[in-house]
DNA sequence: TATATTTGCTTAAACGTTTAAGCAAATATA
DNA sequence: TATATTTGCTTAAACGTTTAAGCAAATATA
């Protein structure tokens, strides 16, 4: 019974004493084979435990049904959510997903590369590292002719598929809400500038300004790493200042709990105070106190738009690389760091 | 230069006019190749961009280089640091992990299974859902002589190797605690008392009640899915009784979440009023308010552990299942809300 | 009834790699 | 100098599957 050696096409070929062709061909239902051959295949492969081997079929074929995930971590709700999702579309279409992650690093995001290249995946779907500049190795998948679809960091300069929500216009709904309960010395600690999404929640910032004909001050606008840690000391910082903001828009929910830990621990009153708002609702800004306003991003969206666009890649047989930038509108929460009750 | 054909070995062997064989030889610094061959063949395979098909020497090989990971969810910092740390391990000696949730569901669980070995994975390394009862699927994986490797929530009686952390003593560590703080009345929100861990943690519990000479009231000890809805639930319940506890030790942060979400709705102070002790040390546990007391589960140790019994497995040629059951040290993480200042 | 088409298979080759077996030339040993 | 060993390759087959090409038998069409 527990025969070790695993069942092949050619057992059940030579059980029946037919072809192994005619083999595969029933087992895929072949319409040029007998449903009499069909049963009696599907009989003896079910009784010998037969598991098809999917290397040999991917090698033949020259595709392996695999498609790879790269993102910055997966230890977030969102990305978790975003990855999720995709599995569940790609899951459907016979797909599996290897998920791998770059911990922010570019170094390890190439190796990453490498390693889904190696695995001979049948797309990319990525969110860029925080120290990712340089664009070579994603060319390096371009130029093999894989499928990449980047989400949420993605690079515009790439040319290529791209799933993301409004980023400029965040930043306008946050800076419009804090207006509207009367703030007026509004700050910003932002990510990277080279990243095209701080830059553009960046963008947004000062526009609003302008709309509002708040004077933008440079002491107000910080960049940051937008770790928690990197919070607690940006936050630190502009409360050094002489003339203190009186609200502080964060790029990221991490940093906004660092933060609000610090404005916590110095007995500041948030909202009353300083109001805080955050990005990326993760689910622990509705658990801390006060619970933290924030920018939905729509991870079930994303991971399920980046799925489909991937599958709308395979099905085409032109590799024609028709780009698909999808941009969702965001969606502000508010909550209690922010709402005064106006 | 953008030759959309792959590189094979074939190619790189025709350029150099020697045979296929020299070519995969001279990459793997075979000592029967002749020094100048084999920099003849690095640099030709540089040159034209060659990346190993991995399919086909997998196939060719009988071994994949690929383990499969089961967790329940990604989306919790326990399972996604043992993740990585499994991840690093297998890397550094050229393995990939693939990695599938099961949502707590068993039959995501057989489909994540059936998934895992048509993808011919050498090894796998699973965390058991909460519905996981029937294990005629594990059976499988063994079965075919795969190594298979539990964490967390493992099952004994399937005598395979397993990592975890001594739930029992954890418990006695909580009671311990919260007696030496003055509570009196301790009540247990446990988890599924079929699941091995959960159980565990119940009798540790029971045990030191009577260590204590405490006695063991039946409606202090609730079972629970341990969700944060659920753990909101399982508190509203106890704070309906006649005779209220004044501590509760829940099996699990998101549940403690829900629990500390009620007593703080209702104005119940923690910890004078009621303490609240957690399992898992999640780090939002560091981030509420109060901050919540919980136990260290040693998620990165668990990772490395795992991945280190799987090399261990495909090391020797003989498949003498030897079993390896590390029980590690659990760790009690006093914060606020269990704090009394005794 | 004679020819055309369809059905149901088989044969053979291929995907890209690795490896056992073998062989000539070069080198070492007696 | 004659034999044994080592070096550096080649040849051929294999991993398990799929698929193009082909062919005989069965069925359809004229």
């Amino acid at each position: 019974m527990s025969n070790n050696k695993k069942t092949t096409i050619k057992d059940i070929a030579s059980v029946l004493n037919i072809s192994p062709a005619a083999v595969s061909k029933a087992l895929h239902d072949d319409s040029r084979i007998s449903d009499k051959t069909k049963e009696a295949v599907k009989k003896v492969a079910k009784d010998l435990n037969y598991q098809p081997n999917h290397l040999a079929s991917a090698l033949r074929k020259g595709k392996s049904n695999l498609v790879g995930v790269i993102v910055p971590r997966t230890n977030s709700n969102f990305f978790s959510s975003v990855i999720q999702n995709i599995e569940e579309e790609l899951n459907k279409k016979g797909y599996n997903i290897i998920i791998t992650q770059s911990n922010e690093s570019y170094k390890k995001e190439c190796s990453n590369i490498d390693t889904l290249l190696f695995t001979q995946v049948d797309g990319i779907i990525a969110s860029m590292a925080n120290e990712t500049v340089d664009l070579e190795y994603y060319e390096k998948i371009k130029s093999k002719g894989i499928p990449l679809i980047l989400f949420d960091r993605g690079e515009n300069d790439l040319n290529v598929d791209y799933i993301g929500i409004n980023d400029y216009d965040s930043s306008q709904l946050i800076v419009d809400h804090l207006v509207q309960q009367g703030c007026k010395r509004i700050a910003h600690i932002g990510g990277y500038k080279h990243t095209r999404i701080f830059n553009n929640r960046i963008r947004g910032y000062i526009d609003a300004l302008k709309k509002h004909k708040l004077p933008l001050e440079e002491a107000l606008l910080i960049e940051s790493s937008l770790t928690t840690e990197d919070g607690r000391d940006k936050m630190t910082q502009l409360l050094a200042l002489k003339n203190k903001p009186d609200a502080v828009y964060i790029a990221g929910d991490y940093a906004a709990l660092g933060a609000l830990q610090v404005l916590n621990e110095l007995g500041i009153k948030i909202p009353e105070e300083i109001a805080l708002v955050g990005f990326g609702n993760e689910p622990f800004t509705a658990m801390v106190t006060p619970t933290i306003t924030s920018i939905n991003q729509h991870s079930a969206k994303i991971g399920k738009l980046a799925a489909k666009t991937f599958l709308e890649h395979v099905k085409k047989t032109v590799v024609k690389q028709q780009l698909n930038k999808i941009i969702l509108d965001a969606e502000l929460i508010v909550r209690d760091s922010s709402n005064r009750g106006v």
